[in-house]
DNA sequence: TATTGTTATACTCTATAACTATA
DNA sequence: TATAGTTATAGAGTATAACAATA
C-alpha cells in the first residue's frame, strides 16, 4: 500500500532531521509542541496519547540536556509546567524549519497544481479522521 | 505540516490493526514481508534497516508465539531461513487485509477522481524518493 | 474523592561491540 | 578473510500498577 510507504518516508525524514540534533523523533515533537506554549505533564500525556507515567522519563531526558525546564505553577502545588529553555527554543525552531523544508521537498516532483491538490486531499483526510496529532499548530503548514 | 499528521494517522491505523492480533507494528510488518518468501536474518536486517543483531530477539518473540520458524538452509550450515507457520500466514493475511481496508477507508472522504489523483501523487513521491520501505509487494496496493 | 506527578516494573525496538561457526 | 547469526549491553519509548501530595 502506497500510503504506508509514504508514511515510512515521512517518518524517516523526521527521524533524520531530529538525529542531526541528536534528538529522537519523540523529543523533536515534544519541543515542537512546546513552542506553542508550556504544558503540564498530564496535558502532554494526553497530547502524545501515552500514560502520564511515561512523561517523567521523557521530560527528564530532555531536561538533563538543558532543552526544557520544569517550572512551578502558581496556585497549584501539585502541578509543574514544562517550558522550553533558550537552547530548547533554538533547537525546536531549527527542527521545525528543517522538517518543514524537507517535507516540502518531497512534494517537488509534483506539478504546482498537483501539490495544491495533494495538500488539500491530505487536509481533507486528516480532518475527516478527526485527527489531532498535535505536532503543534503551524501557520506555514 | 499536514504530511506529518497524515503519517501519524497511518501509523496509528497500522498500530491499531496490529494490536487486534496482539502484534506490534514491526511484527505485523515482519509477517507481511514474509508472505512473499522466506528470508534470512541478514536479509531481514537489510529490509528493516536495522542491525542484524536486532533480528534475533525480534524473531525469537514471534517464533515463541508460533507465527514463524527458523528453518535450516541446505548448503549453508551458518544460515537460517525465517518462514511463516500456518498460524503466521493466517495472521499475516488478516493483518494485510485489515490494514489495506482501513487505509483505503481513509481516502473515502475524497471524490473518486481525487482518490485517483491522490494515489498517483503518493506513488510519484515515493518513487521519486527512491523509497523501498519493503512492506512487501502487494498487487492490490 | 479526584487530580498531579512520580516511582517501580516489564516489554519491545534499536544501536553497538564482541563472539562463534561456517564459507 | 568474509559472512551468518548470536550474545551481551545499553538506551529510548510505552504500558501498567501503586504511591504521595495536593485540590
Amino acid at each position: 500500500m502506497a500510503l504506508i510507504q509514504l508514511s515510512g518516508l515521512i517518518q524517516e525524514t523526521v527521524a533524520r532531521v531530529a538525529g542531526r540534533q541528536r534528538l529522537t523523533p519523540v523529543q523533536g515533537r515534544l519541543l515542537w509542541v512546546l513552542t506553542e506554549q508550556p504544558r503540564g505533564m498530564a496535558e502532554l500525556a494526553r497530547i502524545f496519547a501515552v500514560g502520564k507515567a511515561n512523561l517523567t522519563g521523557l521530560i527528564d531526558r530532555v531536561e538533563h540536556r538543558g532543552l526544557v525546564e520544569r517550572s512551578l505553577v502558581p496556585g497549584d502545588r501539585r502541578a509543574v509546567q514544562v517550558v522550553l529553555t533558550d537552547d530548547g527554543r533554538r533547537a525546536a525552531l531549527a527542527f521545525h524549519r528543517d522538517v518543514t523544508s524537507e517535507l516540502a521537498g518531497l512534494l517537488e516532483p509534483l506539478t504546482p497544481k498537483a501539490q495544491d491538490d495533494f495538500r488539500q486531499a491530505v487536509t481533507t483526510i486528516s480532518h475527516s479522521a478527526g485527527h489531532s496529532t498535535a505536532w503543534g499548530p503551524c501557520q506555514a503548514c
